[in-house]
DNA sequence: TGTACATCAGTGAACGCGCGTTCACTGATGTAC
DNA sequence: TGTACATCAGTGAACGCGCGTTCACTGATGTAC
């Protein structure tokens, strides 16, 4: 499995299926616990508990605490691009316009954040403080940006910005930071009420369809 | 001074002119420790010892470690309000068109961000971490937009969006978190190359334009 | 099929480091008479 | 104008807590013959 291919780089791979398990586990309460509260103020001992582990048998799989957030960073990662490959799979859009597209896109992209927005949250905290974790993210948002850029620029009549595949990657890092802006904190009124996800939503994919120059 | 008015609310305030002037050292030393660590990682000593004081100097002023962050950010944000205040004057803008006023609130955001990037890399990433600050970081976001806002509405008719209000107020907020994303972090590469700030300005100002309906 | 041995997996108490905070003390400034 | 006293400001060593990490040990699993 690609999840375990890519965690090999953070964790000392688990020989049993015993071993797995408790990995999985122990990856399982680390995430959970991200709805609760930071990365920093979680400590080993509390995500092992609720693991139904223990400290040593953390150290025996990860080198330090940080492999356990690069470690959960690449389970991600991994279903990120997973799910992606799916979803923009340019079979699945023959025929569809610009705007039907996005308009799913970013319905997906809302709904994710709101699914696991602890650990969201928590990666993007860790962005503003860690440069290599940034870089490690960067490679996420590129990874589905060109999948979205080969659907979008096969339309490419349907966009009248001057430079479209400039204008198909920028708006689309617009519409990331939007997104973690709005849905990772605390509930944000605007114009003096709260969107609902919908009406969130539909604002975002105006914008960027607005900025691409689409109808 | 407002500067001081509002750091009354985390700073037990200085009854010397010695004391305001190592208060000030701590803070501009705190703030600069910003450009090369973060928050967490800057210890008191040291940021006393780059402000030529001492442990205990500190503790007569700060109640504890985050008084000092509260404390920087009241005197961010009394320096931004203050700023916008100016900049958005509407006599200011009389005669101007949207696109006119957009394209240089654009390009004097990014400057700020340019010039204070540690600080505001800092406040970032503490948002994602501690609700409380977020929403006192809120109150600088209505501060700006509700200005920015008066001036935007006063040119109603430029607008085609079918709720200005809204959009304003929700284009101000995706700019935000563009620019936070994409100056706050280490460079990112856009299309294949590194977008300069002029690039960028022009790119935020387009989609902000585009989503507002102006030209 | 059973036995011996090697390796893997897991346990949790103890360690130790870093850093926020305290505190006993010295020096500076202001004020009253 | 000088003196005594109160308060403010500052010093830095010492404390102590939290938490990441280690380690000596037990138990489980797999393998060789």
């Amino acid at each position: 499995m690609a999840l375990h291919t890519q965690s090999l780089r953070w964790v000392r791979p688990p020989l049993q299926a015993r071993s797995q398990a408790t990995l999985d586990r122990i990856l399982d309460a680390a995430e959970a616990l991200t709805d609760e509260k930071s990365f920093d103020e979680s400590p080993i001992s509390e995500i092992v508990r609720r693991a139904g582990s223990s400290v040593g048998a953390f150290y025996t799989r990860f080198g330090d605490k940080d492999a356990l957030l690069n470690a959960l960073y690449e389970r991600f990662f991994d279903q990120a691009v997973a799910t992606a490959d799916e979803a923009l799979d340019p079979e699945r859009w023959k025929g569809a316009q610009i705007p039907e597209i996005l308009c799913e896109v970013v319905r997906f992209l809302v709904e994710i954040r709101r699914e696991r927005r602890g650990l969201l949250r928590t990666f993007a905290a860790r962005m503003y403080v860690d440069a290599d974790f940034q870089l490690r993210s960067e490679r996420l948002s590129k990874e589905v940006s060109s999948r979205l850029a080969v659907l979008l620029l096969e339309r490419q009549e349907e966009i009248a910005h001057p430079d479209p595949v400039l204008a198909v990657e920028f708006g689309f890092l617009t519409l990331m930071a939007s997104l973690d802006n709005l849905l990772l904190h605390e509930e944000i009124p605007i114009s003096g009420r709260q969107l609902s996800d919908d009406e969130l939503s539909a604002e975002l994919t105006r914008s960027y369809l607005a900025y691409l120059g689409a109808p």
